[in-house]
RNA sequence: GGUGGAGUGGCCGAGAGGCGAGGCAACGGCCUGCAAAGCCGUGUACACGGGUUCGAAUCCCGUCUCCACCUCCA
């Protein structure tokens, strides 16, 4: 079954086709890293997380992913002037904030994450290929910036679907030194108000790395000349994928053969921005959020739809996948009991594959989750340990395929020897009191039973009875 | 103004000509000392007005509303 996905450039559903059979490639174009992340600066890094896992899980490609890290540009440079800190700091200050940030939520380190600063050569090499193509110019009014000449180059708005009457002027440096006032920087010439330490010499004259330049640069130099798949958010795609697109292919380039684009984070049904406040800051959310349940909450949205955020959202996302969570407890006694005993083939349920299949469908992946933890739940009540174990692999390939287990250690906590240690330790203090209730309640002293159970409850623990004795667990 | 996207039950959110995706919330029931968990059941949802069709949330025409990009914002 093909994997489908929907290309920006073609406006429609496409089959995945690898350049290279049994392998794929994926540029992301990562932050900016001018301020700290908030939850929807995660959605890409979340949704394109996703996309190669199951390119790897679903189709056994072998992924190469590059996210960049964009550390110059005019905010980080003012910004970091108005807090009176060097540029450098302030970016990398942001940086190691957003890595926490993928970090907690389980996105997998890219196989390379390159910063723009450290590619001046390939952007010169591209900018002097660009200039000898007949597709740029240095700026004529000798300020050192260079051009991108848009009419030079009559495939321009193929991406976005845009024609070069519509484009408004590129307002990125002073129209003066422009050929026509759509034409974009490649390069920034230098100037005087700017840190020293913010310039790179070249060719053309000392200056600094345009946006657009260095997507272009970066992806050729890890990815080659062609690469399957280019990823951001959709606000990306004009100017700065279209440019990329554009200086690449004049360049003479295969570039990307697919462009995917995720949708934001809402608030009121509007686009998530800073001015909103620290309150969605990731550092903030965490404070209150499990992990799990913020990655489980970014997906629970089709990547390219709005995701609505609310003050309940999050909890919501905590009781559901605490649902899963509950099932895989649930049976694991059953796990237990049955080693030696023929385990079920490991598959990929069919139609969660499908839904994946399906341009990410993870609303319908999730959909058939609910619907396996439920048929598990039920033979577990029955008594059928036989269908509630296939059930049991096949909510385990899901969640793991969606990096959402909820017993993998990244989210128990017991990756770490002293957390594990700590939580040993509780068992053995939470058991005894259950014991000692499981004896109250034998002898009907439920006074005594729900006492215990207050207690835990006041230390956080919860308490649950089934059928063969008490679970505990914290939240 | 140009380009693109969207309006689905209390909320979130898939689907895209015929079987009420799924989650959260709510209500009823089973189970249960109680609670929790789990299971079963309960909703005449598709912005509005026309049209096509045996049948439309889904296709066509029109209208309204919202959002995004064109401002170096995932």
């Amino acid at each position: 079954m093909p994997l489908r996905l929907y290309d920006t450039e073609a406006a429609a559903v496409r089959d995945f086709a690898p350049l290279t059979p049994g392998a794929a490639s994926i540029y992301l174009c990562g932050a900016t890293v001018q301020a700290p992340p908030h939850i929807g600066h995660l959605r890409s890094g979340v949704a394109f997380d996703v996309l190669a896992r199951w390119l790897e899980v679903g189709h056994g490609l072998d992924v190469t992913f590059v996210r960049n890290v964009t550390d110059i540009d005019d905010k980080i440079l003012a910004k970091a002037a108005e807090a009176g800190r060097p540029w450098w700091a302030w970016a990398y200050t942001h940086e190691q904030a957003f890595t926490a940030a993928y970090d907690a939520v389980g996105v997998r380190r890219p196989t390379y994450e390159p910063r723009a600063t450290g590619h001046v050569p390939e952007m010169v090499e591209l900018m002097e290929l660009l200039v000898e193509r007949g597709h740029a110019y240095p700026a004529a009014d000798g300020s050192g910036d260079v051009y991108f000449d848009v009419r030079s180059f009559p495939e321009y708005g193929a991406l976005t679907h845009v024609s070069l009457d519509d484009v408004a002027p590129a307002e990125d440096a002073d129209p003066r030194g422009k050929r026509d006032p759509r034409d974009f920087a490649l390069w920034k010439g230098s100037k005087p108000t700017e840190p020293a330490t913010a310039s790179w010499p070249t060719p053309f004259g000392r200056g600094r790395p345009g946006w657009h330049l260095e997507c272009s640069a970066m992806a050729r130099r890890y990815l080659g000349d062609a690469f399957d798949i280019h990823a951001g958010g959709l606000d990306l795609r004009f100017p700065h994928h279209e440019n990329e697109q554009a200086q690449s292919r004049a360049a003479g380039l295969g570039f990307a053969s697919y462009w995917l684009h995720n949708g934001w984070v809402t608030q009121g049904g509007e686009k998530m921005s800073k001015s909103l406040g620290n309150s969605l800051q990731v550092s903030t959310v965490l404070k209150h959020t499990s992990p799990l349940a913020l990655r489980y909450y970014l997906g629970s949205a089709h990547y390219r739809s709005a995701l609505e955020y609310s003050p309940t959202s999050l909890a919501e996302a905590e009781t559901a996948i605490g649902r899963v969570e509950t099932f895989l407890r649930r049976v694991q006694p059953v796990l237990a009991s049955r080693i030696g005993a023929a385990a079920p083939a490991p598959r990929i349920p069919p139609d969660f594959a499908a839904a994946m299949n399906d341009d990410l469908n993870v609303p319908g992946a999730l959909a058939v989750l609910h619907d396996t933890v439920r048929a598990g739940n039920a033979a577990l009540d029955g008594g059928h340990e036989q269908f509630a174990v296939a059930a049991a692999n096949d909510v385990n390939a899901i969640v793991r395929t969606l990096g959402i287990d909820p017993l993998d250690p990244h989210w128990t906590g017991a990756a770490s020897t002293a957390a594990s240690a700590q939580a040993a330790a509780l068992d053995v203090l939470v058991q005894a009191q259950l014991e000692a209730r499981a004896q109250a309640r034998a002898s009907k002293d439920f006074a005594a039973a729900d006492a215990i159970r207050d207690l835990l409850g006041r230390a956080g623990v919860v308490v649950q009875d089934s059928a063969d004795g008490a679970r505990w667990s914290l939240g």
